[in-house]
DNA sequence: ACGGTTTTTGACCAATTGGACAGGAAAATG
DNA sequence: CATTTTCCTGTCCAATTGGTCAAAAACCGT
């Protein structure tokens, strides 16, 4: 028995189609979300024809969940990264950076979150009250005691992680409105200017 | 000439009707978004027939456009009452207040402009760039005297008010995260501690 | 009570769209 | 090569859905 794969090993061919296929997907519901997206969008953005998408995927639901679930780590990293160990203001920093910049390299998937849980999270809701939210907790007791130990300002651990989901993110997903605002600045001065500002802000706040 | 108004004077029944149909619509809308929303969707919350709703808008679009902008002023009211006159740290946390208080209480007001937004705001574009940009930047010009007076810390005035939209509107828009984190917490709960968090959070940042 | 206007709806239509299917092209297999 | 398997697409279909239309019902001024 060479075949060492439980169910069924996957073509070099079948995993690269669907890299496109999910990546032209990833394009396409970012801007229209899964109601807006055509399964003829996606195959026109992977160049392939449309019953080709659904050899690879079954469905439309299929593609937008198989994405969900291949950026669902990723989107974790950062806050996996952040570590008990390090000096505690330092990691929160370095921490916000990694969301921002994330934010800014991955526009994409942070808007494909984004619809999803604006419209009630149907399809991850799980992963949220499961994997999300063991990961919440487990940092926020890690910064409550930074707190304790008076390394840190006393502010809710929880709610300063989602403040900083919300900072962050909100310059991926609406960036429109941002660019309106402070009409003509280009992507990487905007994303410095963040930087410099979320930074300062923290520092301020977080200092014990 | 005992008829004042300009283009047509509207019955009551048909302030009333185009009333209803708003309110249904932005259920609608808010959860399902413009694509996922459908006209008989928005027919059965208003309790009426399809048709009907057609009669009193024309289009699903222009029901969408007239929600929104039925809605706008409202949402411009908080940073509108932000006075040059009071006590600047006062002033913006009284502001903070009003904005995460009006997400508490408009949640689908705030999913719908999120949403919109998310989508790159092609019926909202004008209003951001002309009505949007120009209040933001009247405050922000207001908030900059504080700080060069040394009334408040200097922090970039532009990105202050954008953290302060996405703090507050993320407890709206993305309560389905947050309460799957905070597993169990009633809605005033939260939103009390939020405020909390948000004032602590914002006192130790603005202070001189 | 009556004629006209406004409101309301059932029935219908055309466009869009998710997906099935049959069969051809290409690749792997022997 | 022959055959089997995998890949790929043109064509078609049924469901959904935004919107029309004609006609009925309710309303209103006189």
């Amino acid at each position: 028995m060479t075949d060492q794969s439980p169910p069924r090993k996957q073509t070099r061919i079948q995993r690269e189609k669907r890299e496109v296929i999910l990546n032209a997907a990833l394009e396409v519901f970012s801007v229209h979300g899964l109601r807006g997206a055509t399964l003829e969008k996606i195959a026109a953005a992977a160049e392939m024809s449309k019953p080709h998408v659904v050899y690879y995927f079954g469905s439309k639901d299929a593609i937008y969940k198989g994405l969900l679930e291949s950026q669902l780590e990723t989107w974790l990293r950062p806050l996996r990264e952040l570590s008990a160990e390090g000096d505690p203001l330092a990691e929160i920093l370095t921490y916000i950076r990694r969301k921002l910049r994330m934010s800014q390299e991955m526009p994409r998937e942070s808007k494909l979150f984004a619809t999803e849980i604006l419209h009630g999270a149907p399809r991850t809701r799980d992963a949220l009250s499961g994997e999300l939210k063991d990961l919440v907790d487990e940092k926020a007791a890690v910064i409550a005691r930074w707190s304790d130990e008076g390394k840190l300002a006393k502010l809710d651990p929880h709610h300063l992680i989602f403040s900083i989901w919300a900072m962050t993110q909100h310059y991926a997903d609406f960036d429109v409105q941002v660019r309106a605002v402070l009409n003509g600045k280009d992507s990487n001065t905007l994303f410095d200017e963040a930087d410099a500002y979320l930074t300062d802000l923290f520092i301020r706040a977080l200092r014990p």
